[in-house]
DNA sequence: CCTATTGTGGATATTGATGTCCATTATTCA
DNA sequence: TGAATAATGGACATCAATATCCACAATAGG
Protein backbone atom coordinates (compact mmCIF):
# COMPACT_ATOMS: atom_id res chain seq x y z
CA UNK A 1 0.00 0.00 0.00
CA UNK A 2 2.80 2.52 0.90
CA UNK A 3 4.44 1.56 -2.07
CA UNK A 4 1.77 2.27 -4.53
CA UNK A 5 1.12 5.55 -2.67
CA UNK A 6 4.02 7.06 -3.04
CA UNK A 7 4.96 5.37 -6.62
CA UNK A 8 1.89 5.08 -7.98
CA UNK A 9 0.27 8.21 -8.33
CA UNK A 10 -0.26 8.77 -11.65
CA UNK A 11 0.19 4.87 -13.10
CA UNK A 12 -0.52 1.42 -11.59
CA UNK A 13 1.69 -0.69 -10.45
CA UNK A 14 1.65 -4.60 -11.41
CA UNK A 15 2.07 -7.17 -9.01
CA UNK A 16 4.88 -8.21 -10.44
CA UNK A 17 6.68 -5.22 -9.88
CA UNK A 18 5.34 -4.44 -6.72
CA UNK A 19 6.61 -8.11 -5.77
CA UNK A 20 9.62 -6.87 -6.47
CA UNK A 21 9.67 -3.96 -4.61
CA UNK A 22 8.88 -5.29 -1.46
CA UNK A 23 10.08 -8.83 -2.15
CA UNK A 24 6.81 -10.73 -1.25
CA UNK A 25 6.08 -13.84 -3.74
CA UNK A 26 3.87 -12.92 -6.37
CA UNK A 27 1.17 -15.17 -5.66
CA UNK A 28 0.97 -14.67 -2.52
CA UNK A 29 1.14 -10.93 -2.83
CA UNK A 30 -2.04 -11.26 -5.73
CA UNK A 31 -4.14 -12.71 -2.61
CA UNK A 32 -3.48 -9.87 -0.21
CA UNK A 33 -4.23 -7.34 -2.96
CA UNK A 34 -7.25 -8.92 -4.01
CA UNK A 35 -8.24 -8.60 0.04
CA UNK A 36 -7.50 -4.83 0.20
CA UNK A 37 -9.89 -4.45 -3.52
CA UNK A 38 -12.55 -6.52 -2.14
CA UNK A 39 -12.23 -4.34 0.96
CA UNK A 40 -12.21 -1.13 -1.84
CA UNK A 41 -8.91 0.30 -0.47
CA UNK A 42 -7.63 -0.62 -4.24
CA UNK A 43 -8.73 -0.49 -7.75
CA UNK A 44 -7.39 -2.70 -9.80
CA UNK A 45 -7.17 -3.04 -13.56
CA UNK A 46 -6.61 -5.86 -16.18
CA UNK A 47 -5.11 -5.98 -19.53
CA UNK A 48 -1.73 -4.58 -20.28
CA UNK A 49 -0.52 -1.54 -18.54
CA UNK A 50 -2.96 -2.70 -15.80
CA UNK A 51 -2.16 -3.18 -12.13
CA UNK A 52 -3.23 -1.58 -9.32
CA UNK A 53 -4.01 2.16 -7.87
CA UNK A 54 -5.35 3.73 -4.88
CA UNK A 55 -9.43 3.52 -4.91
CA UNK A 56 -9.57 6.88 -2.67
CA UNK A 57 -6.55 9.61 -2.29
CA UNK A 58 -3.95 8.72 -0.15
CA UNK A 59 -5.33 11.36 2.85
CA UNK A 60 -8.58 9.38 2.96
CA UNK A 61 -6.97 5.98 3.56
CA UNK A 62 -6.01 5.35 7.38
CA UNK A 63 -4.04 2.89 8.59
CA UNK A 64 -6.45 1.09 10.77
CA UNK A 65 -8.21 0.31 7.32
CA UNK A 66 -5.75 -1.10 6.04
CA UNK A 67 -4.96 -3.11 9.48
CA UNK A 68 -8.40 -4.05 9.27
CA UNK A 69 -8.78 -5.63 6.13
CA UNK A 70 -5.26 -7.46 6.71
CA UNK A 71 -7.11 -8.99 9.36
CA UNK A 72 -5.35 -7.38 12.45
CA UNK A 73 -7.83 -6.88 15.13
CA UNK A 74 -7.65 -4.18 17.87
CA UNK A 75 -10.15 -5.12 19.83
CA UNK A 76 -10.70 -1.71 22.52
CA UNK A 77 -11.85 -4.76 25.13
CA UNK A 78 -8.56 -6.66 24.80
CA UNK A 79 -6.79 -6.81 27.90
CA UNK A 80 -2.80 -7.88 27.76
CA UNK A 81 -4.26 -9.54 31.30
CA UNK A 82 -5.70 -12.29 29.34
CA UNK A 83 -9.37 -11.27 31.14
CA UNK A 84 -12.84 -11.78 28.72
CA UNK A 85 -13.54 -8.54 30.32
CA UNK A 86 -11.26 -5.47 31.18
CA UNK A 87 -12.21 -1.92 31.32
CA UNK A 88 -12.79 1.21 33.76
CA UNK A 89 -15.05 -0.72 35.57
CA UNK A 90 -14.01 -3.98 35.39
CA UNK A 91 -9.92 -3.74 35.37
CA UNK A 92 -7.53 -6.34 35.49
CA UNK A 93 -4.00 -5.44 37.49
CA UNK A 94 -2.24 -4.07 34.22
CA UNK A 95 -5.31 -2.01 32.83
CA UNK A 96 -4.59 1.46 34.15
CA UNK A 97 -0.77 1.40 32.45
CA UNK A 98 -1.77 -0.51 29.61
CA UNK A 99 -4.54 1.70 28.64
CA UNK A 100 -2.07 4.48 27.64
CA UNK A 101 0.11 1.97 25.34
CA UNK A 102 -3.17 0.85 23.77
CA UNK A 103 -4.55 4.53 23.10
CA UNK A 104 -0.73 5.72 21.50
CA UNK A 105 -1.34 2.87 18.95
CA UNK A 106 -4.98 3.29 18.45
CA UNK A 107 -5.08 6.95 17.68
CA UNK A 108 -2.06 6.44 15.34
CA UNK A 109 -3.18 4.07 13.30
CA UNK A 110 -6.60 6.40 13.47
CA UNK A 111 -4.99 9.49 12.21
CA UNK A 112 -2.29 8.66 10.35
CA UNK A 113 -3.33 8.28 7.17
CA UNK A 114 -1.47 7.05 3.34
CA UNK A 115 -0.55 11.11 2.80
CA UNK A 116 1.63 10.56 5.90
CA UNK A 117 4.17 8.20 3.96
CA UNK A 118 4.18 10.69 0.53
CA UNK A 119 8.30 12.42 1.66
CA UNK B 1 4.13 -15.64 35.46
CA UNK B 2 1.32 -12.97 36.27
CA UNK B 3 -0.43 -16.33 38.34
CA UNK B 4 2.95 -17.11 40.05
CA UNK B 5 3.65 -13.79 41.12
CA UNK B 6 -0.27 -13.04 42.46
CA UNK B 7 -0.85 -16.95 43.59
CA UNK B 8 2.49 -18.17 44.45
CA UNK B 9 3.77 -15.78 47.09
CA UNK B 10 4.82 -18.40 50.03
CA UNK B 11 4.32 -21.44 47.80
CA UNK B 12 5.27 -23.27 44.69
CA UNK B 13 3.06 -23.44 41.65
CA UNK B 14 2.99 -27.14 39.64
CA UNK B 15 2.53 -27.41 36.37
CA UNK B 16 -0.83 -28.88 36.14
CA UNK B 17 -1.99 -26.26 38.38
CA UNK B 18 -1.00 -23.52 36.34
CA UNK B 19 -2.19 -25.53 33.15
CA UNK B 20 -5.44 -25.37 34.86
CA UNK B 21 -5.61 -22.05 35.66
CA UNK B 22 -4.37 -19.89 32.48
CA UNK B 23 -6.26 -23.06 30.14
CA UNK B 24 -2.74 -23.78 28.47
CA UNK B 25 -1.90 -27.68 27.94
CA UNK B 26 0.30 -28.91 30.54
CA UNK B 27 3.18 -30.16 28.27
CA UNK B 28 3.08 -27.34 26.25
CA UNK B 29 2.82 -24.83 29.22
CA UNK B 30 5.81 -27.15 30.67
CA UNK B 31 8.01 -25.90 27.84
CA UNK B 32 7.14 -22.11 28.29
CA UNK B 33 8.18 -22.68 32.09
CA UNK B 34 11.27 -24.65 31.56
CA UNK B 35 12.38 -21.72 29.62
CA UNK B 36 11.83 -19.24 31.86
CA UNK B 37 13.81 -21.10 34.54
CA UNK B 38 16.56 -20.70 31.99
CA UNK B 39 16.19 -17.51 31.52
CA UNK B 40 16.81 -17.49 35.75
CA UNK B 41 12.98 -15.61 35.70
CA UNK B 42 11.59 -18.73 37.90
CA UNK B 43 12.79 -21.69 39.73
CA UNK B 44 11.83 -25.06 39.40
CA UNK B 45 11.15 -27.43 42.36
CA UNK B 46 10.81 -30.75 41.98
CA UNK B 47 9.28 -33.49 43.67
CA UNK B 48 6.71 -33.47 46.20
CA UNK B 49 5.12 -29.99 46.70
CA UNK B 50 7.26 -28.69 44.33
CA UNK B 51 6.70 -25.99 41.21
CA UNK B 52 7.90 -23.01 40.40
CA UNK B 53 8.47 -19.46 42.36
CA UNK B 54 9.56 -16.30 41.26
CA UNK B 55 13.48 -16.25 41.28
CA UNK B 56 13.04 -12.40 42.15
CA UNK B 57 11.09 -10.77 43.88
CA UNK B 58 7.86 -9.52 41.53
CA UNK B 59 9.17 -5.72 42.19
CA UNK B 60 12.45 -7.41 40.53
CA UNK B 61 10.94 -8.57 37.22
CA UNK B 62 10.26 -6.51 34.44
CA UNK B 63 8.55 -7.21 31.86
CA UNK B 64 10.81 -6.69 29.10
CA UNK B 65 12.80 -9.71 30.55
CA UNK B 66 9.52 -11.97 30.44
CA UNK B 67 8.60 -11.22 26.67
CA UNK B 68 12.82 -11.08 25.71
CA UNK B 69 13.13 -14.54 27.52
CA UNK B 70 9.86 -15.87 25.27
CA UNK B 71 11.17 -14.57 22.08
CA UNK B 72 9.43 -11.53 21.60
CA UNK B 73 11.95 -9.44 19.72
CA UNK B 74 11.55 -5.48 20.51
CA UNK B 75 14.21 -3.90 18.69
CA UNK B 76 15.02 -0.08 18.76
CA UNK B 77 15.75 0.50 15.23
CA UNK B 78 12.66 -1.86 14.26
CA UNK B 79 10.80 0.21 11.55
CA UNK B 80 6.97 -0.18 10.68
CA UNK B 81 8.17 0.53 7.55
CA UNK B 82 10.02 -1.96 6.60
CA UNK B 83 13.43 -0.28 6.35
CA UNK B 84 16.63 -1.85 7.44
CA UNK B 85 18.34 1.36 8.79
CA UNK B 86 15.92 3.46 9.85
CA UNK B 87 16.50 6.95 12.78
CA UNK B 88 16.64 10.42 13.58
CA UNK B 89 19.23 10.19 10.88
CA UNK B 90 18.01 8.51 8.47
CA UNK B 91 13.92 8.31 9.32
CA UNK B 92 11.46 6.33 6.69
CA UNK B 93 8.11 8.54 5.91
CA UNK B 94 6.32 7.25 9.02
CA UNK B 95 9.11 7.46 11.97
CA UNK B 96 8.27 10.80 13.68
CA UNK B 97 4.58 9.66 14.42
CA UNK B 98 5.77 5.86 14.95
CA UNK B 99 8.52 6.80 16.93
CA UNK B 100 5.84 7.72 19.34
CA UNK B 101 3.82 4.77 19.50
CA UNK B 102 6.83 2.57 19.86
CA UNK B 103 8.42 4.29 22.87
CA UNK B 104 5.02 4.23 24.81
CA UNK B 105 5.41 0.08 24.62
CA UNK B 106 9.12 0.25 25.41
CA UNK B 107 9.26 2.35 28.49
CA UNK B 108 6.10 -0.10 29.89
CA UNK B 109 8.25 -2.65 29.06
CA UNK B 110 10.58 -1.72 31.19
CA UNK B 111 9.40 -0.16 34.09
CA UNK B 112 6.13 -2.35 34.58
CA UNK B 113 6.93 -5.17 36.67
CA UNK B 114 5.09 -8.29 38.01
CA UNK B 115 4.51 -6.36 41.25
CA UNK B 116 2.09 -4.30 39.39
CA UNK B 117 0.09 -7.08 39.02
CA UNK B 118 -0.79 -7.94 42.82
CA UNK B 119 -3.73 -5.78 42.88
C1' DC C 1 -10.67 -10.72 -33.84
C1' DC C 2 -6.15 -12.24 -31.95
C1' DT C 3 -2.61 -12.08 -28.83
C1' DA C 4 -0.03 -10.50 -25.03
C1' DT C 5 -0.70 -8.85 -20.56
C1' DT C 6 -2.45 -8.78 -16.05
C1' DG C 7 -5.68 -9.73 -12.28
C1' DT C 8 -8.90 -13.67 -10.26
C1' DG C 9 -9.79 -17.62 -7.63
C1' DG C 10 -9.36 -22.25 -6.30
C1' DA C 11 -6.45 -26.21 -5.04
C1' DT C 12 -2.40 -27.66 -2.99
C1' DA C 13 2.29 -27.47 -0.60
C1' DT C 14 5.43 -25.75 2.95
C1' DT C 15 6.64 -24.26 7.31
C1' DG C 16 6.98 -22.61 11.96
C1' DA C 17 4.37 -22.14 16.08
C1' DT C 18 1.72 -24.72 18.88
C1' DG C 19 0.61 -28.87 21.08
C1' DT C 20 1.25 -34.09 22.49
C1' DC C 21 3.57 -38.12 24.30
C1' DC C 22 6.78 -40.61 26.94
C1' DA C 23 10.88 -42.09 29.27
C1' DT C 24 14.04 -40.08 32.65
C1' DT C 25 15.71 -37.52 36.65
C1' DA C 26 15.28 -35.22 40.98
C1' DT C 27 12.89 -34.52 45.30
C1' DT C 28 9.89 -35.36 49.23
C1' DC C 29 7.84 -38.15 52.57
C1' DA C 30 6.93 -42.27 55.03
C1' DT D 1 15.24 -47.20 50.94
C1' DG D 2 10.97 -47.39 48.40
C1' DA D 3 7.05 -45.10 46.43
C1' DA D 4 4.76 -41.12 44.95
C1' DT D 5 5.22 -36.60 43.01
C1' DA D 6 6.94 -33.21 39.68
C1' DA D 7 10.03 -31.20 36.55
C1' DT D 8 13.12 -32.31 32.36
C1' DG D 9 14.11 -33.04 27.64
C1' DG D 10 13.70 -35.16 23.37
C1' DA D 11 10.85 -36.97 19.69
C1' DC D 12 6.78 -36.59 17.27
C1' DA D 13 1.92 -34.66 15.76
C1' DT D 14 -1.26 -30.87 14.43
C1' DC D 15 -2.68 -26.68 12.63
C1' DA D 16 -2.95 -22.18 10.67
C1' DA D 17 -0.30 -18.76 8.28
C1' DT D 18 2.33 -18.41 4.54
C1' DA D 19 3.56 -19.64 0.03
C1' DT D 20 3.11 -21.99 -4.62
C1' DC D 21 0.85 -23.51 -8.82
C1' DC D 22 -2.33 -23.43 -12.44
C1' DA D 23 -6.36 -22.65 -15.28
C1' DC D 24 -9.44 -18.84 -16.24
C1' DA D 25 -11.34 -14.04 -17.10
C1' DA D 26 -10.82 -9.38 -18.51
C1' DT D 27 -8.53 -5.71 -20.83
C1' DA D 28 -5.48 -3.09 -24.20
C1' DG D 29 -3.41 -2.72 -28.56
C1' DG D 30 -2.58 -3.96 -33.11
Amino acid sequence: MTVIAMEGADTPLGAGLLSRRTRIPVHYLSKVLRRLVTKKLLQARRGVGGGFVLARPAGKIRFIEILRAVGFELDETHCVFGWRRCNSQQPCPLHPSWKRVKRAFQTWTEQTTLAGVRS
